[in-house]
DNA sequence: TGGGCGAAGATTGTATAAAGTTTCGCCTGT
DNA sequence: ACAGGCGAAACTTTATACAATCTTCGCCCA
């Protein structure tokens, strides 16, 4: 009678003291609150979480390992500042992975499914509305993980957890306008091709989604540290 | 001739005293001598490689987030058993990225690196001839890998190091026959196509290779459960 | 006045010790 | 004899202390 042990094939996010540091500096990161470069001292995200620096550093080394953050010997870590040859490569993958993952999603597609999925919709049309752009930023990428929940596959979704929070950094750093406007509307396309069970049209609007932001990215080649600078110098 | 050669923009394993204990607890389970659901104690692992449990925590973890370590609360390290659930999901995974690898890999082509692919061939072929199945697994494996880097996509790259790792647990564990000879043909094969630049018969030939080591397993949708009670008994 | 040298301060890397949990053996009671 | 529970040992988890390294700021000299 041991089969009460694995009721999911990994769970290591829920009701950790290191998961609660690692979603919450996740988040910081994801709503922009914390900038590209920002360094993040132990002493000082331990004090602001209760925690003993072994657990501070456990959560950063995770996000280390996802791509969001830069631990570099001696000195610390730091947010991860992507370069334009990192974006290019992150949204490649994205093209090559999210539309089957659409797939997926349409032969798991059912009625709690769309539910959760026009739920969905309808708060980032709130956040939209109200004029959030923290809240935006962050249902957008929740957009894509949900749709790679429902595929089922645990593979593709720690992927793509990856890949949206580069991306998420990556938009920050690169983009041309600041209207996150257009892709609601996409993402409401890409809902009603799961619910019509159309797999050719859900990839196609995955992919036009993922090629129109990528579009709205200004990815020049020369090295980010001048970019550093004019930063610096602009503000 | 790979050992400490990389000043690049992350270097994650080179002379650190992390990483020679992660590439030892890797290699040991990539060349099978650590079966899955073998405990790695911390005590244990901290004294082959005279270094302190915090070190070993570092390294299991990392090896837990790559997916063939898994870490159960309060109990510790086992090495991973992958479900035929997880097999299937690894070898899709490899089925949609292997392929646009190897078409990058086509663009980075140079005589250099076909001497390096040649000689890993090589390599492999002696080990075979040699009948060390251990090294014939690595080795099988570092090919892959090899290609990966050759795309010069980084993220590519570090989504295939995992689905290499794991697929090296899921071959060990659902294999039939013990016949791993097929496989060098194959490469020898993938490596003719992109000397000769040649996209297509590239990928068709790796996506057949993918195709033809995912055929020779037995994968079984009973729950793992059994499958470990049933090697116990046997043993 | 500008640059280089050096010590103090701060921060990370590592080891060790304290605390909590699981596991397994043993003992008792029926 | 066997089921159930108590308790000690082993291990993981967390915290703290120590060592190593980097940064910074002040001082001295050209």
């Amino acid at each position: 009678m041991a089969a009460k042990s694995r009721p999911k094939s990994d769970a290591p996010d829920v009701s950790d003291r290191v998961s609660r540091i690692r979603e919450g500096v996740t988040a910081a990161i994801l709503e922009h609150r914390l900038l590209p470069g920002t360094k993040l001292g132990e002493d000082e995200i331990g004090e602001i979480y209760g925690a003993s620096r072994t657990l501070v550093r456990t959560a950063l080394q995770q996000l280390a390992h996802e791509g969001i953050v830069n631990i570099e010997k001696n000195r610390g870590a730091f947010v991860a500042r992507p370069t334009p040859a990192d974006a290019r490569e992150v949204f490649e993958a994205r093209r090559l992975i999210e539309p089957t993952i659409v797939d997926h999603a349409v032969d798991a597609v059912s009625p709690a499914w769309i539910n959760r999925l026009q739920q969905h919709l309808a708060e980032e049309r709130e956040a939209e509305l109200r004029g959030d752009a923290r809240a935006s930023v962050r249902l957008s990428g929740e957009f894509h993980r949900l749709i790679a929940e429902m595929s089922g596959h645990s593979i593709y979704l720690g992927f793509l957890k990856e890949l949206i929070a580069r991306s998420s950094l990556i938009i920050l750093l690169y983009r041309r306008h600041d209207t996150p406007a257009c892709g609601t509307d996409h993402h409401a396309e890409i809902v009603t091709a799961i619910r019509k069970r159309d797999k050719q049209a859900a990839r196609a609007q995955m992919l036009s989604h993922l090629n129109e932001i990528e579009a709205e990215l200004f990815l020049k080649d020369p090295a980010a540290d001048e970019l550093r600078l004019a930063d610096v110098l602009g503000a």
